[in-house]
Formats: structure tokens, sequence, C-alpha cells
DNA sequence: TTTATATATCGTAATATTGCAATATAAAAA
DNA sequence: TTTTTATATTGCAATATTACGATATATAAA
């Protein structure tokens, strides 16, 4: 009735669905594409580069920061994110797994 | 007000925040899982893995197929479901875009 | 201290998702 | 044809997500 039957499935299966949740919007998408596509970490400014209301990119952030895909320090009055690879690597060897038992498969 | 306002950005984010959301669900990753556990596409008794109604399993899989992240071919009464191998691809190719674009980072 | 700037939180409205019982559909078997 | 089996669709209730105005908080600058 509207509740994930989280209890039903894997913690593995929970953490996996809960990293790809995150990336599932595509606000946070460009957030994570926008952090790529710069140099150095961002402190500030990504409000600007976004065409949603500051309370809703806030939203979107803590998004993602809950998800462990992007880190954020504060930077005197601004907060300096940076995309968290650990994480990244972690959804990558999922997909790794994923091509490895698709080598073994006939389609 | 509750609606993804995707015409704010660019196709290919919603493209691939689309994919994410398809995968945003524990039991579309049992059912990814499942399909990728057994050597051959599976014909029927999908709904016999996974601790949910009939009709809950017909819609995640109506996720999935929507998405392409799976493909369907109708076998008689049962249908035999297989992996789509061109939409992981096109997933492991995002990410190997960010490790990319993670290299030349400082964080 | 006062003001400006950056970010977070609250409250709330609109919409989407999840889950399932009941029912429909459609092919295979009897 | 009737029955069985597998899957889809409908309808609905519970909950989650998305978005934003208003407001709070906290540091920096004046």
């Amino acid at each position: 009735m509207g509740v994930s039957k989280s209890d039903s499935f894997s913690e593995e299966h929970n953490e996996i669905a809960t990293l790809f949740k995150a990336l599932s919007h595509p606000a946070r998408i460009a957030i994570v594409d926008y952090l790529l596509s710069v140099d150095t970490c961002i402190c500030g400014d990504i409000v600007n580069e976004l065409p949603l209301a500051q309370p809703t990119i806030s939203q979107h952030l803590a998004a993602l920061k809950n998800a462990n895909i992007i880190k954020g320090t504060i930077e005197g009055t601004a907060i300096c994110y940076c995309i968290n690879p650990d994480t990244i690597d972690k959804i990558e060897k999922h997909f790794g797994m994923i091509r490895h038992k698709l080598k073994n498969k006939c389609c």
C-alpha cells in the first residue's frame, strides 16, 4: 500500500536500489554532471546552475549526500561539494557483476 | 508541486535518470539479479521467486520492460524474460564517462 | 552590532509510486 | 468447448516524492 516492502529483500538489493533511487531524478543527474564538469570541488553556485528554486536544490543535494554520492564540506558561508568516488566505485562494481554474469548467458 | 520538471533538463539527463529510476526499487533489482542467476532466459516462474503478489510483480516487470532493461517474448502461455545487454551497456558507458571525468579532479 | 549572503528546514499542495484484491485476457490442455 | 494456467489491467488505499514560499540559521562583511 504505497510502502516499499524493503524488509522482504536482501540488504544488498536494498542498498543498490537506494543508490539508484538517489540518481533517479534529472536534477540530481544534472548536479552530478555539473560537479564533474569543473576541475575542482564547487563551493556555492550550484543553485544558479539549475532551473529550480533554492529549497528544491537543497533537497536534491541532501538526497545525494544521504546516499553518499556527494560529499559536502562547510567552507565559511558556502559549502563545497564533491563526488564521492567510493560510491561511484560501488555502483560500477555492481555493473561489473552484471556484465560478468551476462557473459555466460544465451539471449 | 510533485511534478518533475523534466522539460527543464537535457534529453540525456532525463534518459539516464529514467534508467536509474527503473532500477530504484529492491524488487526490480531482485528481478534483474534473478534473471542473471540462471543460465537461460526465464519462462514464467518469476512470481514464485519474490514475496510479492502477482499483479505487483507484473507491474515491476512492466517498469523494467518499459525502460528496456529487460526484454520479454511470448512463449505459449508464459513469457520469457531476458536482460537487455544494450541498456546495461548504456548505463555502463555513463559510469565510464563519470570515471573518466573523476580522474582529472582533485577531491 | 547590523547587514548581507549561503544554505537548511518547515509547511503544504500536486503528483507519483507501491501493493494488492478483483477481474480480464489469452493460449494450452483436457 | 470447457478448464487450466500465466500474465495483464483496473481500481483503490497508503505512502513517497517533488516543488516552492516562508522562514530559520549561521557565517562573513561592513
